[in-house]
DNA sequence: CATATTTAAGACTATTTTATCTTTATATAT
DNA sequence: ATATATAAAGATAAAATAGTCTTAAATATG
């Protein structure tokens, strides 16, 4: 059961680690840094914090000490805006057996089940700051890497 | 939010086509005829059936008259088996961010929101059969084509 | 037996996702 | 100025997923 893309999960791990490291806009952290920690290729995650500093998640400095960092402050930063950003803004408005057009007025036969299930991830990640995890991970010491 | 492949749509589609329009064993149903009424590619469609004929889901038979019927009665078969067959069995035992060894003892930062989400998944899967899903669809007339 | 129908199996192609490699642009420090 | 560190961009490659096509095997019917 896999609901985020690869990319979408180094980007989300790279942005915990971020946030498990410092607050916002005190120093740059590099990409380099952060794909040799988190044993993510770095090309491969470039593209993706590249996408997310699009997204005014981060901003990006070039040049020695340069590198990521959040734009806004983290408890501004739910994680719904971070995945809608990755996975496109449609990710919610997905049907379980794939078929197009489907929802509450013209619903498939599995609809009431995944619109329950749609609704709590939802509100989950909508209930979810980027701050509240990073205070999360450093409280109980999680991890960030398999 | 995807989370079953399109084999895995296809193959549950057309196991709530046959349940919708028969019970079980009274007449094979064949593949060019879901093909047809679902819209899917037939060869595509053969594939993930055959999965279902090795996981005794179904029961097939060649020739003229021939296809494919349920091997159960479509009370016992929960939604559950079938996505396990098609999915893997390992489908419920993912991390959202797809570290490995994920789990109660080792987990990931957001391991508690998605342990809950999984549980209503698996739960609504436990639960559901397909002779329920049949009914469903006739009484209120759902669709199982885009 | 011959033919038509149907599933089974496998080869092949196309598309998408994932990953790597190379080059370019920008900033800093010396 | 020059060298170095860094993100950005793009080209290429590899792998997974999705889809098509061909052939084989089984079965019913005349």
């Amino acid at each position: 059961m896999k609901v985020l893309s690869n990319a979408s999960n180094y980007g989300l791990r790279a942005l915990l680690y971020i946030v498990s490291r410092r607050g916002r806009g005190e120093t740059y952290i590099s990409l380099g840094e952060i794909s040799e920690e988190l044993d993510i290729s770095f090309h491969f995650l470039t593209k993706t914090m590249q996408l997310l500093t699009q997204g005014e998640i981060l901003v990006s400095y070039r040049g020695p000490n340069g590198g990521i960092a959040l734009k806004r402050p983290a408890e501004e930063i739910m994680l719904i805006e971070v995945v809608k950003i990755l996975e496109g803004e449609d990710f919610f408005d997905t049907c379980m057996l794939g078929l197009e057009g489907c929802d509450d007025c013209n619903p498939c036969p599995v609809h009431h089940l995944w619109r329950e299930i749609k609704g709590k991830v939802k509100h989950d990640f909508e209930t979810t700051s980027l701050a509240m995890m990073g205070k999360r991970i450093n409280e109980k010491n999680l991890r960030l890497i398999p």
